[in-house]
DNA sequence: CGGGCACATAAGGATATAATTATAAACAGA
DNA sequence: TCTGTTTATAATTATATCCTTATGTGCCCG
């Protein structure tokens, strides 16, 4: 994961609304509408919510008949990596950081 | 950790900038002033992510004589829960999904 | 003391986010 | 086709975020 991605995947995690969301989607599957009833909040923003999680490929849909029902792709959910291992990723492939490591900053430096 | 720090850790995390921060204190300590040259962005800008970081704690700072040394809070870092594992939280935990979970949602209700 | 450096905070502005209401699109069934 | 239900999108508004510049606070040293 870029950092781009690993900061846009924080952002779709960083809502209480969708973090329910997730956390009903992992028990079973439900429809937009479910969620409106569950959350009392409107039906566009249960959808705006769903559509960020889905950018993010954290859910899954299936249309059936009126309704479309969401659920959790775990393949991807139980294969994030750990947080240590996320930073690791940064710091071997970001290129800013990359770039600071073999850097000396450029502020006065106490002792010397 | 409840719904409301998750989101704020996930919030916390949601930059760039600030998950760059994080890499480069996981390689060593850096003060403000060598974030500011990492970067190109302003004095302020760089003291603000850190005071979101320190927020939640991932943070920890050392001061010497003028300097502020900031560096990784690792005993909390390394111990973040897995991904599934804040989702089985949040389901054992929050209020609001334990009460949906048992409960038979309704998409139209008759009568009104 | 007083000046200079490092960091924190305040104020202001541009952009992003998340909610609402209104409307469009897709589908089922009479 | 017409009607009702479900979901998606558009427009709007309020709030949050992130940057900047300006200013305040704390420490070192002359």
């Amino acid at each position: 994961m870029t950092t781009e991605e690993t900061s846009a995947l924080f952002k779709a995690l960083g809502d209480q609304t969708r973090l329910r969301i997730l956390a009903l989607l992992s028990l079973r599957e439900h429809c937009n509408c479910e969620l409106v009833s569950i959350f009392g909040i409107s039906q566009p923003a249960v959808s705006r919510h769903i559509a960020r999680l889905k950018e993010s490929r954290l859910i899954h849909e299936r249309r059936q008949g009126q309704w479309v029902y969401y659920s959790l792709n775990r393949a991807l959910w139980e294969q994030l990596p750990s947080f240590p291992h996320m930073v690791e990723d940064l710091v071997a492939h970001d290129p800013l950081v990359r770039h600071a490591k073999t850097t000396v900053a450029q502020c006065s430096l106490p002792g010397e």
